[in-house]
DNA sequence: GCCAACGTTGGC
DNA sequence: GCCAACGTTGGC
């Protein structure tokens, strides 16, 4: 099983509502290596979620319930996007901060490349933020 | 609001 | 197929 961290603008998407609507299409990701990474997530991988421009902190945790499809809203047909829905949020949010302060997290994805929306996590480092979310 | 990083586009 | 120009993302 992989995990994964997604980004949205809560301005756009936010957690609280991925709560109240129970699940959602990750759609208009228009980015090759985000949509290759979606196209490896297996059914009931989990995922971080990660908000982006406001917040700047891991607030949830999410599963995949559906594979990668393609997104209607490409009229091309290339990109695609899986389905989420919520799993539990962070005991306490994991700030960017905290991870750029964290040696152990110094190699994540998050930090290297910092615009990609969609990113691998490994075992490792998804252990360590859910530690310092309180789990 | 600015700007760095970086992906994409299009001319050659 | 290269590379300059441009657009977008996202942290600060």
């Amino acid at each position: 099983m992989s995990s994964w961290l997604m980004k949205s603008e809560p301005s756009a998407y936010s957690w609280e509502t991925l709560v109240k609507e129970g699940r959602t299409e990750w759609n208009g990701v228009r980015n090759y290596l985000a949509n290759n990474n979606m196209k490896a997530m297996k059914i009931s991988d989990k995922a971080f979620f990660y908000h982006s421009n406001e917040g700047l902190a891991v607030v949830g945790l999410m599963k995949i319930i559906e594979l990668w499809h393609p997104d209607p809203s490409d009229e091309k047909g290339k990109f695609g996007m899986v389905t989420v829905a919520p799993l539990k949020p962070m005991k306490k949010p994991v700030a960017l901060a905290a991870i750029k302060a964290e040696p152990a997290l110094a190699e994540m994805v998050l930090l290297r490349q910092g615009r990609l929306s969609v990113s691998p996590v490994t075992t490792d480092e998804w252990q360590k933020i859910m530690e310092m979310g309180g789990f």
